[in-house]
DNA sequence: GACCAATGGTCTGTGAACAGACCATTGACG
DNA sequence: CGTCAATGGTCTGTTCACAGACCATTGGTC
């Protein structure tokens, strides 16, 4: 019935694979270190409260801690105890100090990374542009635009980005989504850390960014999903030519 | 420094989310299952011997048997031991009894998924349509849909349908896509099974399947995208109409 | 018919992860 | 100044998952 081709069902190869990368205590480092690495906790800024956190992630307290307090051996966030206490993020986007980093982690490629990030991001634009968005999301959208056009440095840059990416994201209203833009910039963060900023780059970017926000703003799905791919492959090209 | 939006960073409510969905068999079971349903393994073929699939899975191969002891409970294989043994899959696209189904997995929504759906399956038509497909690569497209078009009853067609757009997702040759149409398809797959097939919406979904294969294979990247896009939005548009 | 290889089936000890109770410290509020 | 609430810190017993060795069954090969 189903022999009609040699190579019968490469299906299962494509389709099956793990689960979870290792355990549940190296995962959590992992996304805790990805989230403050592109910004999704600033400067600053305090974690919820272990009991909270825990429960968010699925993963036990223990665990948990465990994490943290990897976090803070690595100079990532400090801990302090009491009311008005708790675990709060010091950095800047400065380069990790001895991140061997799993290459593009899970075994994803270079290639990978770019091409799912060409797919799901200019997604997210679309369909953000298509929702009607609040007074508050329009400001904030705005706001995160301004950030990475007011960035001092190549460090705060790219946080910056990776913040109005997410924030995109965020507003496309899909959680699958959202996960799924995080996953990419997650995979290209510390690729996108070795490129040189040149400004020539950064004020292309910039003008990039500006237009597909105001896409987004002006519901004007296509053009903000057009939009969205040119910068993707703007970053690509760039990445491509100094890494492959 | 980045208090220019009121509610300050909403950020970690849309990114920090659980990393495994429960216990490892339970996951085990879960994403075999999904494979069985939409597929991956045709009925009739056996799965990789326990050792080599425990690995691939990244699981223990205990937890792996747990698992295909529950699918054997369940009817969706059989088990033979001995040499040309194994466990062969059993199941040719009917409905699932007592499935009571964690909703849409994962807590994603209908409407979630189906946006997603919408934007990875396109992207993933349009990546496809770029690569140069061998002959071995164009024969199985062309027979995927065939199987399709072919299909004698609901159930056939729905497995025939996960199959080529699968198959689609294979051919674009990034994992991290092929992961993500698969989650879109499994997260659909109980409502698709919940559809009445009419014969006008089989025809016309033939119709664009036909169409969409046509410009892969003739390396229309942007018709391909824009004719899968058209077949998501009709079954969104199916689903939607009957589920709410 | 004897052997062997491939497969599923079973057992055991070890470590990871969890749940949940409890302790310690800090600051806010009356 | 005393109390309380919110937070991080610690401990304990239990369950889950794992690794890996070993057993059992089957069919092919010589």
């Amino acid at each position: 019935m189903a022999e009609a081709v040699s190579s019968v069902s490469r299906l299962p190869d494509a389709v099956l694979r793990p689960l979870r990368g290792g355990n549940a205590f190296e995962s959590t480092v992992e996304q805790l270190a990805t989230a403050v690495r592109l910004g999704v906790f600033a400067h600053g800024e305090r974690l919820p409260p272990e009991r909270e956190l825990a429960s968010r992630l699925g993963v036990s307290r223990m665990t948990l801690r465990d994490a943290i307090a990897a976090l803070r051996d690595s100079g990532l966030v400090t801990t302090r105890r009491g009311r008005g206490g708790g675990t709060v993020v010091v950095y800047q986007g400065q380069a990790q100090t001895g991140r061997t980093g799993a290459g593009v982690r899970h075994g994803a490629t270079l290639s990978d990374a770019l091409d799912f990030r060409r797919v799901v991001e200019p997604g997210a634009a679309y369909l953000a542009a298509g929702r009607s968005l609040s007074a508050d999301q329009r400001a904030w959208l705005t706001a995160s635009e301004r950030e990475v056009s007011s960035a001092s440095d190549g460090a705060a840059h790219r946080v910056a980005d990776s913040r109005l990416h997410l924030a995109i994201a965020t507003l496309s209203g899909s959680p699958m989504l959202i996960e799924a833009v995080t996953r990419a910039q997650a995979a290209l963060q510390e690729l996108l850390a070795a490129i040189p900023v040149l400004p020539a780059n950064i004020s292309h970017s910039n003008a990039q960014h500006k237009a597909t926000v105001a896409a987004v703003l002006s519901g004007d799905e296509n053009g903000a999903r057009a939009l969205m791919e040119e910068h993707c492959d703007a970053t690509s090209a760039l990445l491509r030519g100094l890494l492959g």
